[in-house]
DNA sequence: GGAATAGTGTCTGTGAGACAGTATAGG
DNA sequence: CCTATACTGTCTCACAGACACTATTCC
């Protein structure tokens, strides 16, 4: 046998980011049950018995916007476990960040009736709706990682779906950052940057205007040279 | 009562780097017990009731370096909890990653009796010493985070001792980076970059050539221009 | 003086930001 | 024609990299 102690309940919490009418928002199930029943939460849940932290992540992930592996970018976030975060007792909660295009229907596939997308500004803004547990801290440290990320890499083309327009991944960038981008030195940029993105031949069809070429994700991850946010100072 | 079942034992790991010798180091361990017992791995313990994750990791810096909170930059890294990683049982690690200044004796106030520093290139190179469970993979992590920090933090400071001039300060760079510097551009970055250093108006001796200015560190968080690593293409 | 290290100046290419101007669609 | 969106070209300033040069110490 082993005389290892078991000291605490590990837990995964997603945080879910998608950009939808040219909004950054994030996906929340309303909890049923105490503690803090009826508040917005992050999605969650134990890992089990022999599965890994990124398979949790993965699995609930799924249960929750009827996503599979592979089809999102998922990454780890970070761990909180302040002792007093959760009044049931010691829970560790490993947090995993992921990004999503948006989605056709609204949470596909998802066993909550209380999911739902939620506006980021909403919970982060002036006067923030309240989350459970430390939840509106997990979300703003992954917000701020997907800012950062997105200077850095080439993450924002997981926002979108497989083939794209500059201007909709300029969108992106904008939904995230919180702030207006010049289109044309964007484009530039993006275009000219090793690998980021590479033309897939063919045009959208608009409702006026000139027709936009489409985009898929070239191979490159990181981004060079990168992206910076235009404040920053 | 609650009905939280504990499924797991939670730890935490340190990996404290540190430059000596124009090196990057880490403090590592050989392990008195079993599972591999003899082998060398990063210092950690488990959590104890009632305490936070980071606030652990500051009790075992210090049980290790002697060095006391608030001495050392410590941030975490990331949490490993893979169902096989401790052949004890389930044990989910959260990683910490910290900085220190050359210490003026090796690892002071260590409870450890097998406490030592190693360089960082015997551990990761071509043909690497095997460390205990996933510790390598581990300090790779810790290893990449502190070489992408210095790129964009005002962090290559917490390495040095309170007063320190730009030449220490490049070896730093030169050390985690693993790149030599040009020491005129450089100076001219690290002295132009809005409040990273400020001169402390002293100089220092030496025992040939001109004597250098002393800094100690300035307010600034992050580096405003970054200082891109060389390659990275 | 010579050797060693610290620090400055200068040039050149690249890229960011600003923005004029051109291209291609619908009405 | 006008409007809307996509895209290109051009200008200017700032900074990175390369490296000549000056400054201040010990010998």
């Amino acid at each position: 046998m082993s005389g290892l102690r078991l000291n605490a309940a590990i837990t995964v919490d997603l945080v879910v980011l998608t950009v939808r009418g040219d909004q950054l928002q994030v996906l929340l199930v309303r909890r049923g049950a105490a503690p803090f029943k009826g508040r917005w939460a992050l999605p969650g849940g134990f890992v089990e018995e022999r599965e890994d932290l990124a398979t949790a992540a993965a699995r609930e992930l799924r249960e929750e916007t009827g996503v599979a592996p592979g089809g999102a970018h998922l990454e780890q976030l970070a761990t909180y476990g302040a002792p007093g975060r959760d009044p049931r007792g010691r829970v560790v909660s490993t947090a995993y960040l992921a990004f999503l295009p948006d989605m056709p229907q609204p949470v596909a596939g998802s066993d909550a009736a209380a999911a739902s997308w939620v506006e980021v500004e909403a919970l982060l803004g002036a006067s923030p709706t309240r989350l459970a547990f430390d939840h509106t801290q997990i979300l703003r440290d992954g917000v701020e990682r997907a800012r950062s990320k997105l200077e850095y890499t080439s993450l924002a083309a997981a926002f979108c779906r497989p083939e794209f327009t500059v201007a909709e991944l300029r969108r992106i960038y904008e939904a995230v950052w919180g702030t207006p981008l010049d289109p044309r030195n964007f484009h530039r940029k993006v275009t000219s940057a090793e690998r980021f993105i590479e033309p897939v031949g063919a045009t959208t069809r608009r409702v006026g205007g000139r027709p936009a070429q489409l985009f898929r994700v070239g191979g490159a991850t990181l981004l060079t040279p990168p992206l910076l946010r235009p404040d920053r100072g």
